[in-house]
This record gives C-alpha cells, structure tokens and sequence, in this order.
DNA sequence: TAGTATATTAACCATATGGTTAAACCAATT
DNA sequence: AATTGGTTTAACCATATGGTTAATATACTA
C-alpha cells in the first residue's frame, strides 16, 4: 500500500508537472489529481488550497533550480576549465528545464506581495546565493593570475545572459525551424563553443 | 460619439493590457470590459470569442515587436555607431515594454497548434527578419574593413542574449534589491556599457 | 474482536466565467 | 414622423471549477 509520503510526494510531482505547463491560472485541480491518479479530494486533505499547493511547488522548483546552479559552480580545476564545464552542464540543465524557466518568469513577474515574499523568503533559507559562489570563484581566479582583473559582477552578467537565453529563444527556434533533436543538439554544441569563446577571450590575460 | 473603429481601437488596448498583465488563462472578460469601459457583450460583438481577442492582441503584440526591433536595425552611421545606438535603443524599447517579454515568452511556449499557427503566419507576412537586417549590416560592415570576419548568426545571438537577459533578470533583481528608478536607471546605463564593450572587444579589428 | 483514528471516495455546492438573448437606443434615410 | 439598420445594455444561462460534506474503507490499538 501507498504510505502518506509517497502520495503526498506523488501529488506533489504531479501539481508540479501542470502547473509549469499551464501556469497557475491556468491549472486545474481535477487535472493534477488525475495525473497523481488520485481522487481531487485528497489534494485538499494534504495542501488544503490550490494556493497553498502552488506555493509548494514554487518552493520546491525554486529550490531545484538554486542546488542545480550551485552544484554546477562547484569545480576545483583552473578557471578556464571551470568555465567550460560551467557552460556545459549549465546548457544541459537549462535544455532539461527548459519549460521551468518560462514558467518561473512568468509567474514570479506575477505574483503579487505575498509570492514575492515566499520566493524572497526561500531563496534566503537556501544561504549563499550562485552569485556570490561565481564571484569567490573569479576573485579567486584574478588572485591566482589566471584571469584579467575583471568586475565579477558584469562577468556573471555576461555569463548568464548568453547562456540562458539560448532557451529563451527556444521555442521561437522551433517555431521556424523543423530542427529534429540532433539538429538540436549540435546547435547547442555549437552554441557552448560561442560562448566559452567570447568569454574566455573577455577575460583571459 | 465614439465611432466604431475607436471602441475597437479601446476594447484592444484593454485587452492587450488585461492579457499582458494576466495571461490568457488569467484573463477575464469582465475585467477587459471595465478596463476598456464598455459593456462586456460589446466584446463578444466585435471580436466573437475570448480566444479570437487574444489572437488579435497576440498578432498586434508581435507586430509591433517586430517594428521597434526592425527600426531600431536601420541607422546609417559606422558599425561601431550603429551598434552602439541599437544597444542604446533595444535597452530603453524593452525596458518599456518589460512586460511584454514575459508575456510573449510565456504564451508563445504553451499555445497549441493553432496558435503557433498564427504565429508563424504573422511573422512571415511581415517579411524580412531582424536577423535579416542585422545580417546585412554586418556582413557590410565586414566588406568595408570595419570589423573581424565574423559569423553574423553568432554575432545576433551575442547581442540579443546580452540585451534581452537583462530584462529577463529584472523581475529576479527588483525581487531582492529594493532599488528605486534613477538606481534601475543607472544599473541599466552601466549594463549598456558593458555589452558595448564585450561585443565591440571581440569584432574590432 | 471491538473501537478508534486516519485515509479515501463519490456526490454535492457555491461561485465565477465565457457566452447569449432580447429589449432599448440611436443615427441615418425616406 | 416613421422606418430601418446598426449599436449598446442589463439580465440571463450553461458550464467549469475550487472547495466541502458525509459516508466508507483501512489500519492500528486495547
């Protein structure tokens, strides 16, 4: 039999899967207990209102999102090749999540006081932000002579800018080109090298 | 008395407001209605159905995207003027309409079908694409010797990712920095440096 | 085994919402 | 002034939806 936790944590995958392809408004309770394969009931019974469950899943995606970043940043090898591999897995994050990013800029430029203080509110429980991870590590890099005396700040800047809005324009790429997958795929690899090029030549002594 | 091409002209802005702001799920008729300070049913007599209005906001929306960024591209000074001037021009024509990225971005990844349908159809009846215009500009500048042989598609994806990412952080950044307007300002004319300085380092000659 | 607390379900309810109806209004034409 | 055609309004309707109720099933405990 199926304990409390399980479906609470089915439910939750579930809420989670509709509500980042329909958005709040546009989500419907009977759909995400249909996708749990469980009564409509019982969404009530463990998050009480459409709301409180949304926030759920609004935490929990937010939170997702910050460990994946900071994971990624985490890499001891030379500054040029942390670059790289910075570039790389954050490419393949973004290209995984790639509805999550639309949907968390929609709804976070939407949600009223109360959201923005959960997000606020949750990104403070989660302690140092990626930026200050990336910027320790640039410091770092200036320190050890490795890289230009640079503003980490901007670098940052720069540096997700390019490669998050590869999947910003994603869809509006797929709307006017049939690409298959693999064609996908080596636009993406092409991409990695634009950016790791541009950068590094930014930065590099 | 208003004339039957004004009231549309009124019931379409509401709409494109109430839409912007809400989403076409999170969108209500009565609200368009109010916003536009007519009867509801007035809406339902000139543009048929909820659907049909957004479709008309959504072409309008585009069209007009497509027109500032498509203006912005036309400058006659040299290179290094023109690419200044569009980063000038592409930062405060979104700042503008900060609203609408989100929006666009939103919408255009969850339509179906049909909608996606009508984008396309849109986009092609407006002709040459702004990357079209920027191919031009510079595979000219490249003949008159004003810049390195560059790849024109990466060069657009430089410039589009450095100036549209930092709108798409805006929401992120007024979340957890309370700044006020002249600050936002002078974050943004500080941000327009740099792009110009990272893109310009990397074609001079 | 009886009793109790917890989990789950089907049926139901109140409200919001997109859309319709039918009557009233208004401007132009005869 | 009367007629006609288009325009606008208030009232209404059917349905969808978030949320509730009350009854039933299940698991645990004395």
């Amino acid at each position: 039999m199926t304990n409390e936790k399980d479906i609470q944590k089915n439910i939750l995958n579930a809420a989670t899967k509709v509500f980042i392809a329909k958005g709040k408004s546009g989500a419907r309770m009977q759909e995400i207990a249909d996708e749990a394969g469980v009564n409509k009931m019982l969404l009530h019974y463990y998050f009480k209102t459409k709301e409180l469950l949304f926030e759920e899943v609004l935490k929990n995606t937010l939170t997702d999102l910050y460990y994946s970043v900071v994971e990624i940043s985490y890499n001891t090898n030379s500054f040029k090749d942390t670059l790289e591999v910075f570039i790389d897995k954050h490419f393949e994050y973004l290209y995984k999540q790639r509805d999550v990013l639309g949907f968390l800029l929609w709804e976070v430029s939407h949600t009223g006081q109360d959201m923005q203080q959960l997000i606020t509110q949750t990104f403070q429980k989660l302690g140092n932000t990626p930026l200050d991870a990336l910027t320790k590590k640039v410091n770092e890099a200036i320190a050890n002579g490795e890289i230009k005396k640079i503003q980490p700040l901007d670098f940052a800047f720069n540096l997700f800018s390019l490669n998050v809005f590869f999947f910003i324009a994603f869809p509006f790429i797929e709307l006017f080109s049939n690409i298959n997958d693999s064609e996908k795929q080596l636009l993406m690899e092409q991409r990695k090298k634009e950016v790791f090029r541009i950068l590094w030549n930014d930065i590099k002594l």
